[in-house]
DNA sequence: AGCACGCCGACT
DNA sequence: GTCGGCGTGCTC
């Protein structure tokens, strides 16, 4: 490790949106310690941040403008052991510079959220304070907060706000703790938190029966406790806190900390040693041998590094590439990267991983607990990992001897970060891997447009695999004009005479199906047939969408719920239930096909822990026949008895009011029809659409064919690949004020637009105009080519009013 | 982003 | 008279 003790400054790249870097000094404690790449605690204004050491330099190289006696000393180190190098270092510069966003945020987002847990701001009676309270010399809420303060000292201010929340309003806790702060009954503290990752807070029942009733005071617990001690009750060994919250919900914490002080249950600390992976490790085999195509594809991806399309569709063997790349780039005692959309969707190619090269795979993604995310991401640090799987955020992986780097199903939008930093994972996966100097292979059966373009062009190499593994006839796609079919009491049937009748014929044969619907919930908007009154988002303003089995209307964008009425509460008239989702679908075809078992697999139905795998899993086994649910349906498992696929709705996904509306509908159904077909029986695949001649049901399965449709109307509308585009977001709670700042954004930015090259188009009201109580502007930016759009971005500074907030999304996925 | 310091209305 | 609102400006 490198250390720099001749230097008497740290430049230090701080944890917030600030875009310099700033000068601090080493206290004695870390000369010959403090080391590029370490995560300290730095004092910044009035607090304490967290920080990243990104480089020394002596007085004499002080910022002009700082003055030598503003400087002040780090505080701590957060993790002994730096947490990126050199060359990390040089990619996060680069995103910084790319995304225009502040460096130490991007150092941060590319971090496990625990590394940096630095400090906490916690709060402690002072002992006037508790004489106060004693001699009842206070009153009001201050009262109740300081109570809370003297029993439970070590709360933050969040959590001294929950502890009253039975008792007083937030914002009047909030108040009367900063009246406490003035009068200094109550101080505030630093408290350093760290190794997180290797130790686990365990809770477990202590008492039962009549102890417990004794210890509760005697009466029923409330509901959360109850569930909470159910829980528990369930579980005699004790439950990880984390898991009891990922169960039961954030609130299961507080109740539990509620039993844990009136001593009902325990409270330990244990040593984390379970095995990260969950699921058994598939019997080691030997390695299949390499069809033509698979051995040409992996000879070139190890020949001179570069990036790769590998195009091929379900079936054709990507995952074995992928494997015999990596084995022999591991052979060479070099590491592997390998990225996935989701893992939750993808235990396959996770489990292929693990079952061909074990405990050297570590796995990273967001379905573990923090602590276990970290610990992995500490063995990838120490060097006991050489392959790392995992979502968007493992491309950080800390590898330093990166030799391949793996982008699986590279077209899926969840590569794209949507909070903070907006980097698209699958490109900064290729800049890490070229600046590494090792190949990077994009790997799907429906490449993105721009993947597309960039083989097209040369700058990525294409492999195909161009048939399956083990060949099957390409799936027979029919399309169902909607317009065509007839209204049986006044509507139109959900599926069609013609779809019921091959749904038939597939189950009479023996078969198994899949039916698309691209619609969560039971009904998409529900209306009172007497006053027309609707039910929208108090906080979005869209249609809340009715869900039958919990008996609610929903928001899908933010979460609102509340429970379905029985009338309307405007004038009591009958509620009208209008528009379909995937619950009523599956309502519907139970109806069509009362003896045929049926899953459904949407956001719902998979909310819970493996709930995803058991509907798989009760799909591949035959217990269910036919398998509804949105396009998580489409996604990355081969089902041999699936003889038919089909569309009941999707020409939502065709309809929206996006530039790349198309291209997620092709790929969707693409990806859709590859399910069917099994052996050397052909698939069928039905399509129910409003729009049969429109170009994706044409070109569906063949990428050379659908660009090429869509090229003109790409370059005609000078969107991407042609063109690059910046998104700029300005949002706030008030409506005008929004509008205003984005109207007067867009007349400074159009004052050397121009002559840049760069496009300035709106501001105009987002498509989801209002959502989680803000009202969206945007501003779209567009230029030829990236360069030249950064460029001048970069002479730009994107302020706003206060109460109003500017994003930037550079290549955002979508316009919405 | 926080958190300071700074200047104007409704309360003891 | 003061407490406390939140408008500007800085953080090595």
């Amino acid at each position: 490790m490198t250390t720099h003790s001749g230097q008497a400054l740290a430049r230090l790249a701080v944890d917030a949106p600030l875009r310099q870097t700033y000068s601090y000094l080493v206290p004695p404690a870390l000369q010959g310690v403090l080391a590029l790449g370490h995560a300290v605690s730095a004092p910044f204004g009035g607090r304490s941040l967290t920080a990243y050491v990104v480089g020394f330099h002596g007085l004499n190289e002080l910022d002009p403008g700082v003055k030598p006696e503003k400087l002040r000393p780090i505080e701590r180190l957060i993790d002994p052991i730096p947490v990126f190098d050199e060359a990390q270092l040089a990619l996060f510069r680069w995103m910084s510079s790319y995304y225009h966003a502040p460096l130490g945020e991007v150092i941060s987002g590319a971090l496990p959220k625990e590394i940096k847990g630095g400090t906490r701001t916690t709060h402690r009676a002072t002992e006037d304070g508790v004489e106060a309270l004693a001699a009842n010399a206070i009153a009001g809420d201050e009262v109740e907060v300081l109570r809370e303060v003297v029993r439970r000292p070590g709360l933050s201010r969040r959590g001294v706000v929950r502890a009253v929340t039975d008792l007083v309003a937030p914002e009047d806790a909030e108040r009367a703790l900063d009246r406490l702060l003035g009068r200094e009954l109550v101080v505030r503290e630093q408290e350093a938190v760290g190794g997180v990752g290797h130790i686990k807070r365990f809770i477990r029942l202590r008492l039962r029966g009549e102890d417990q009733r004794a210890a509760l005071g005697g009466r029923a617990p409330g509901a959360r406790q109850a569930a909470v001690l159910s829980f528990l009750a369930a579980h005699p060994d004790g439950v990880d806190l984390a898991e009891l919250t990922t169960e039961l919900g954030p609130l299961a914490r507080v109740a539990a900390r509620r039993l844990i002080d009136r001593g009902v249950a325990e409270e330990e600390l244990r040593e984390a040693r379970d095995a990260v992976v969950e699921g058994e490790l598939p019997a080691e085999r030997t390695p299949p041998t390499l069809n033509p195509a698979q051995a040409e594809a992996v000879a070139k991806i190890l020949g001179p590094p570069r990036a790769w399309l590998l195009r091929g569709v379900t079936g054709s063997g990507k995952t074995e590439v992928y494997l015999h790349a990596a084995a022999e780039v591991l052979a060479r005692g070099q590491q592997v990267l390998v990225l996935v959309p989701e893992i939750g969707l993808t235990p396959l190619l996770t489990g292929r991983f693990r079952a061909r090269f074990g405990d050297s795979v570590a796995v990273l993604h967001s379905g573990l607990s923090g602590g276990q995310r970290l610990r992995e991401w500490r063995r990838i640090r120490a060097g006991e990992a050489q392959v790392a799987v995992g979502a968007r955020s493992a491309l950080f992986a800390p590898f330093q001897r990166l030799g391949l780097v793996l982008v699986d199903e590279e077209h899926d939008d969840s590569y794209k970060q949507d909070e903070g930093v907006t980097y698209s994972g699958r490109d900064m996966a290729v800049v890490r891997a070229l600046r590494a100097g090792c190949p990077v292979v994009l790997g799907t059966a429906t490449p993105s447009f721009e993947t597309w373009q960039n083989a097209v062009e040369g700058r990525y190499g294409l492999l195909e695999l161009p048939e399956r593994a083990t060949p099957r006839p390409v799936p027979v796609v029919e399309l169902v004009d909607l317009r065509r079919v007839e209204k049986v009491d006044g509507r139109k049937p959900l599926v069609a005479p013609e779809v019921v009748e091959a749904l038939q014929a597939c189950f009479d044969s023996g078969g198994q199906a899949i039916a698309l619907f691209n619609r969560r919930g039971y009904a998409t908007c529900v209306q009172c047939g007497d006053c027309g009154g609707e039910f929208a988002c108090p906080s979005c303003g869209v249609s809340l969408v009715l869900h039958q089995r919990q008996r609610t209307l929903t928001c899908h964008y933010c979460g609102f719920h509340r429970p379905m009425p029985e009338g309307c509460p405007a004038c009591g008239g009958a509620l009208d239930v209008l528009g379909t989702g995937t619950e009523r679908v599956e309502e519907a075809l139970q109806t069509l096909f009362p003896s045929v078992p049926i899953g459904r697999m949407d956001a719902d139905t998979t909310a819970a822990r493996g709930a995803h795998h058991r509907i798989l899993a009760e799909f591949g086994e035959g217990k269910t026949r036919l398998l509804v649910g949105t396009q998580i349906v489409a996604k990355g498992h081969d089902f041999p008895g699936v003889q038919l696929a089909v569309v009941l709705g999707a020409d939502h996904v065709l309809m929206m009011p996006d530039f790349r509306a198309s291209e997620r509908a092709w790929a969707l159904l693409t990806q859709l029809a590859g399910r069917a077909g099994r052996g050397a029986v052909a698939g069928r695949v039905l399509v129910q659409t409003h729009h049969p001649e429109h170009h994706v049901f044409r070109t569906m399965g063949d990428p050379a064919a659908f660009f090429a449709e869509e090229e003109r109307s790409r370059r005609m509308m000078r969107y991407p690949p042609f063109f690059r585009l910046a998104l700029v977001r300005v949002e706030g709670a008030d409506r005008d004020q929004s509008a205003q700042a984005a109207w007067a954004l867009a007349r400074q930015l159009r004052v050397d637009a121009k002559e840049a090259g760069v496009d300035v188009i709106g501001p105009a009201q987002s498509a989801m105009a209002r959502l989680v109580g803000r009202w969206r502007n945007q501003i779209i930016l567009r230029a030829k080519d990236a360069g030249a759009l950064g460029r001048w971005l970069s002479r730009h500074t994107l302020s706003a009013p206060r109460g109003v907030r500017v994003h930037l999304d550079i290549d955002p996925r979508d316009l919405m």
